[in-house]
DNA sequence: GTGAACCTTTCCATCGTTGGAAGGTCAAGC
DNA sequence: GCTTGACCTTCCAACGATGGAAAGGTTCAC
């Protein structure tokens, strides 16, 4: 099979998987000898493999590490059940910072009245004084080496 | 002020500030005779509000369009309503997509024993057959063309 | 006048993915 | 045999937001 039968095979495209080799994620393809990589059916097991952990927010490196484990038919399932449940904690982590995003916007927007107006709280939120606020006057700055130019 | 100043002042990195700036996010500060960026209060109000607005997780193109809108008295609030609800919803896509990967994660998690043996739900859900499974025989697979080096 | 602490620009790297350019290969139709 | 189009190859660049390092200039306090 060469590469784009198996980026539609597996759903990774043909260019993800030369990433994939060159990053060393998977093992290089067999080539023909007019350099065309050829792909086995246990190559498309790998790509199924690294696809669908993929779909499940896997980092490349943790991938890696599932792979690693995969092949190996001495693992420990408590080495997998890790991994796993280290990477639920971070995705965790990422909707918790979500979710206090999104609430605060919505509890933001709610008090928006979504008009014609200008008045809205959710600029007030985001900047304290007006954008184009005077300049306070020099004596009130500190003071700044060297001249300015423009 | 200098962008050291203005670093701590608006708890934004002085690679980011100049990063903002030639981007365009943020207008080119003026300089010293020397060349170093000079800011005013004005400038860090505007520093403020984008560092706010990345707290929210917009985007750098929302933030823009959020500063044109601030600086803009004639907005409506319509306008920022619907780019603060329009983030909301992919905030909350992502969320959705975050919780799905965590439950499928917990409840394969759930079936492993994680202990010494092998066995691994996780790992036979992400790979239907074994790795290193038998490569069927030539007559079943796609003829190559050519021949295969290695 | 010297050293520390700043500042400047430029380049490189990250992560996962996509795109393009320039060129070689293959199969099919004529 | 030749052309065409679909495939393949490599290399190079970009995204978004950030960090880092190198190599050099500036400011200030002692």
């Amino acid at each position: 099979m060469n590469i784009g039968d198996v980026a539609k095979a597996t759903g990774i495209s043909a260019k993800m998987i030369r990433y994939y080799e060159d990053t060393g994620l998977i093992r290089a393809a067999l080539r023909t000898y007019s350099g065309y990589r050829v792909y086995t059916e246990n190559d498309i097991q790998t790509l199924r493999f690294v696809r669908r952990a993929r779909d499940l927010g896997f980092t490349v490196k943790q991938i890696n590490d599932l792979l690693t484990l995969w092949r190996d038919r001495g693992r420990a399932s408590a080495d997998v059940k890790q991994i796993a449940m280290g990477h639920v904690a971070e995705l965790e982590t990422k909707m918790r910072e979500l979710k206090e995003m999104t609430e605060t916007l919505r509890h933001l927007a709610s008090n928006c009245q979504g008009d014609n107006r200008p008045d809205c709280p959710i600029l007030m939120s985001l900047g304290n004084a007006a954008p184009d606020a005077p300049v306070p006057p020099l004596r009130d700055r500190k003071k700044t080496r060297g001249f300015e130019r423009v």
